[in-house]
DNA sequence: CCCTGATTCGC
DNA sequence: GCGAATCAGG
């Protein structure tokens, strides 16, 4: 197998939806874990989380096959490209009491000063995380109540929630972790199943033979994000 | 042992 | 450019 435009772009985005490398190797097919994690790297993809420590610097392995001359001098990259980093903006003035929306946008209008382009992280919830240095003044002190759960939004008030879920009800997913319409099926569970009896018949299958098996039923999650 | 991703290096 | 072999952590 090859890597012809449509593996590849596949490839990228279940790279970047978080599927592992196995799970894209044999999605796409034909291809081996390490031929993706290969393939992923030399795109130029973004690093995962790597379960191997990138702390110590390894020294040289003990060369089992007869390795000629060492082939490469390696001189270390060039050691400090200048990173770049939110800097710190003075802050002169007290900030102003926070419209909440927090405008994302870099794009107010800095009165006079340099312009400095801002480079934030957004969290799972879509909101904007703060970069170092930026500390929005007072933290508002807690109230001495106590916290309840709360809907986050009207939107899905009558939907069912992670905090709805029970052994008695249905959790089969509707939509997508992360979006705010996200909920659960919510139907009675199938007594001693997790589902509702539709769900149940989605979720549990007899195995087919291969030659006659039907193609699989979209996944729970609605399948894979278009973007 | 299984899984994971990173890296190396012969092709 | 490709990917098997290897490494190393969970």
């Amino acid at each position: 197998m090859s890597w012809t435009d449509e593996r590849i772009e596949r490839l990228k985005k279940m790279w970047s939806d978080g599927a592992t490398a196995s799970q894209i190797a044999d999605e796409l097919g034909g291809v081996s874990r390490n031929a993706v994690i290969g393939k992923a790297h030399r795109l130029g993809l973004d690093a995962r989380p790597s379960p191997v420590k990138p702390g110590e610097e390894k020294e040289k392995k003990p060369a089992a096959a007869a390795a000629p001359a060492a082939p490469k001098a390696e001189p270390k990259p060039a050691p400090a490209a200048p990173v770049v980093e939110a800097q710190p903006e003075p802050a002169p003035q007290r900030p102003q009491p926070a419209p909440a929306a927090a405008a994302p946008a870099a794009a107010s209008p800095a009165p006079a000063t340099e312009t400095v382009v801002q480079y934030r992280s957004v969290g799972p919830g879509g909101f904007i995380r703060q970069g170092p240095g930026e500390q929005q003044a007072p933290i508002p002190p807690a109230p001495p109540r106590r916290l309840v759960p709360a809907k986050p939004s009207p939107e899905i008030a009558d939907k069912t929630s992670l905090l709805d879920l029970n052994d008695r009800i249905c959790k089969w997913p509707m939509g997508h972790p992360g979006e705010p319409d996200f909920h659960f099926c919510g139907q009675a569970a199938n007594p001693g199943f997790p589902y509702c009896v539709q769900h149940c018949g989605v979720a549990y299958q007899a195995q087919l033979p291969r030659r006659d098996r039907r193609p699989p039923p979209p996944l729970p999650f609605g399948g894979p994000r278009i973007r």
